[in-house]
DNA sequence: TCGATACCTGAGTATGTTAGTCAACATAAT
DNA sequence: ATTATGTTGACTAACATACTCAGGTATCGA
């Protein structure tokens, strides 16, 4: 049930972002802050680009910044997309739904949609605003 | 945020073993209700076995049965013995701790552990009784 | 006792994922 | 022009996953 690095890095990396309010941050300074090796941290935080969650300006005095507020940043969308599905199972994923062939008699996948439902509510109502007021 | 086959075979095998209450199961029958393949299968059962839940029978007329009540059978210690710690990250792991650098000012690891209780309270409280007798 | 039927053991393998590194390029400020 | 910054894409070492397979060993029934 493990989260990867990616995406604990990238959470780190917003909340460095979202803890400057408005002023550019560098690769290098986020990198300090997090502990993220400033090269990896680079394609986290690109993609976080292209997701829309950061903007960017290049050349010097450039930098990253949010590009929401943080309370419209949503921890579970941001896992969805840097992780795939939250659901322990294809089977019981509303995101990415797999089919399986014991479907019909299988008592395992109820157990699974109980665990997909109770992580989705957690990620789907924290959102960025709340790790950084210590809000949970 | 997966469960991998592994862990998803072992506790269909459990259920399948459930069912017969006491009766031994060959792999072939467990592989044929499962859909599990049989040589892959042959690996779990032998873990399982090897952790205590089931008991086997060598030969003509062997096979596999459960080795303790459905109901001392507790799903998140299997999923644990299978596939580690059930905390996304290791720094709220209770039964496999790693200490991170950040642990002090860390803005993310209450949440973690907040997903951990989550998790770890559905799967200890659920035994394979739970599962078979489909009372959730 | 013999042979068929099971479990047991350990090695091997194809594929994918993770967690990065690195080199070269593009852009903006001074 | 120079320099600091982001951008792009290729690359890699290490590990995990999901299996297969070849043989060995115990037990039952005839």
């Amino acid at each position: 049930m493990k989260v990867s690095s990616r995406g604990e890095y990238a959470l780190r990396a917003l909340i460095a972002l979202g803890l400057q309010e408005g002023n550019v941050s560098t690769i290098a300074d986020i990198s300090g802050q997090t502990l993220v090796p400033a090269a990896y941290l680079e394609q986290i935080l690109l993609q976080l680009k292209m997701l829309g969650y950061l903007k960017s300006r290049r050349g010097k005095k450039g930098g990253y910044m949010l590009a929401k507020a943080p309370d419209q940043i949503v921890i579970g969308e941001v896992i969805r997309s840097l992780e795939g599905p939250l659901a322990p199972m294809g089977c019981v994923s509303i995101t990415s739904y797999e089919a399986c062939p014991l479907e019909g008699t299988c008592l395992l996948k109820p157990f699974w949609a109980l665990i997909r439902d109770s992580i989705a509510q957690l990620l789907d109502q924290t959102t960025l605003a709340h790790l950084i007021e210590r809000k949970l």
